[in-house]
DNA sequence: CGGTCAAAGGTCAAAGAAAGTCAAAGTCAA
DNA sequence: TTGACTTTGACTTTCTTTGACCTTTGACCG
């Protein structure tokens, strides 16, 4: 096999305890007896965002790279949210809905705040009791796509 | 873990008490083993204004160096949002609040793009012009508290 | 007073420590 | 043989550490 995937390989072994790893480019390198920029190439490879991967780094004395995993599917999830919603949305299941998300580590706390603020019936005390759950599902699916 | 760090997180663990401390600048870099002027470094790359920080100093006998957490007023500048909304509040209005607040800092890209998805026009389809900029000021308001 | 001095803290530039970039050379399968 | 993928290494950029030298402050002394 050649280097690059034994690089790849070492690194997703790494990932598999977490999702997320921390490497030191040149310590990783000399253990592989390459070269350090040969790391940087197979990141550049197989550890795009295209492929699920977040890369994060830092130069300078005690730098580093950070690799972590993400959700490819978001945008999947996202959609299924939204289809899942008719065109109406009573607060409960808008509840639901969002903690589901926020579980699945497609919503951060911030975002499932404001999603939950938006949606909340205080919201919708100047309207019949008819329009509330109208208009909350419209909210709901028009945040959700601003996610994607 | 680089000394930078170290002595960033030394002085964060001081302002856990009580949002700020005081702090002599040899005497600490004694403490860390380091030369004094790095936590000159420390200081002005981690606890700039644009990170939260005032820091203050004074030199000759008795000198000291004082870092206090501000709170970037993000609550205050929200809450001067909140109190700016009527009862009422158009689309474009409502869009000219969230380009301010992105732009001095308070809102992250992804908290305005909610924003401004849940209080488009679009949301409000179903209800007569007249509530819309009702429910919209309602709306606005519960998510700029939301991230308060 | 005004001057002097020691005790802080401040500045800056050079050296050191990582990581990033890029283009040239090498490899390999179709 | 060619084109995509790999490997290498020289050079760049960013962040950190260190040390020499500067400025400010307050106390003390004549």
């Amino acid at each position: 096999m050649n280097l690059s995937n034994s690089i790849a390989q070492m690194i997703l072994e790494m990932l598999d305890q977490d999702g997320s790893t921390e490497i030191q480019r040149n310590e990783l390198a000399q253990l592989l007896g390459c070269v350090p920029s040969q790391i940087n190439y197979v990141l550049h490879s197989r550890f795009t965002p295209e492929q699920g991967y977040i890369v994060e780094s830092r130069r300078g004395g005690g730098g580093y790279i950070r690799i972590r995993r993400v959700n490819l599917d978001k945008g999947v999830m996202l959609m299924h949210a939204v289809n899942a919603v008719g065109s109406t949305l009573d607060e409960q299941t808008c509840r639901a809905h969002v903690m589901n998300l926020t579980h699945s580590g497609i919503l951060d706390e911030t975002s499932a705040k404001l999603i939950l603020a938006a949606t909340s019936d205080i919201c919708f005390r100047a309207l019949p009791q008819a329009q509330r759950d109208a208009v909350r599902a419209s909210i709901f699916k028009q945040l959700l796509l601003a996610l994607n």
